[in-house]
DNA sequence: TTGTTTTATCGTAATATTGCAATATAATAA
DNA sequence: TTATTATATTGCAATATTACGATAAAACAA
């Protein structure tokens, strides 16, 4: 034992688990920052801005990709990422149906 | 090398990915689910309803209870859970901001 | 007091994540 | 072709998470 039993869960509660996965590390959560910070899509650029080293970032760039919470588009040599827009509304969504369950409670 | 660079990043991001990691298992997906389904704050029958053992489920209670995402309340002998609608209100306006970022962007 | 019920903690094994050096791959340039 | 540039993959060490049996603690009942 250890390791989580993803068979005794439903598929959504599964892969709601994996999009919060994939933001509970506050180097993915530097790069959404940043990728909302500036204007374009941009590149190969937040090896630079943030502290940790290529194969790192790559890493962390794999796993966001993976939870299509962002998309990258290869552009020459490079690759240009950016947010994936439906991802983030349909989050945004899911906490929108919890305010509205919550709305008829106690506490 | 090994472990998170917590130190490397704001403490907006580490708050962010506290929130996302205490929801980033299939189990507190779950939980999260059945405090919503109920109609009122519910006590010790979390236990039965998942399939996981007693000391499992107050792990997971306690990592829902320290990102401040469900609160509980001595009732005599048990104790009566139930969802924080103050994180969940934060969590919801950063994906609103979000979106209101991806307004004016490519992709 | 002793017993019962409910939740928490301890200890530990199995597994997963994180970070990076080294290396590989892919696309283009010279 | 050989460089160069940008990104990905491999391999591995350090650390964190997950799950649960055993046990402890807290609140109440008899």
């Amino acid at each position: 034992m250890g390791a989580s039993k993803t068979a005794s869960f439903s598929v959504e509660q599964n892969e709601l688990a994996t999009l919060f996965k994939a933001l509970s590390h506050p180097a993915r959560i530097a790069i959404v920052d940043y990728l909302l910070k500036v204007d374009s899509c941009i590149c190969g650029d937040i090896v630079n801005e943030l502290p940790l080293a290529q194969p790192t970032i790559s890493q962390h760039l794999k796993e966001l990709k993976n939870a299509n919470i962002i998309q990258g588009t290869i552009e020459g040599t490079a690759i240009c990422y950016c947010i994936n827009p439906d991802t983030m509304a349909k989050i945004e969504s899911h906490f929108g149906m919890i305010r509205h369950k919550l709305k008829n409670k106690c506490c």
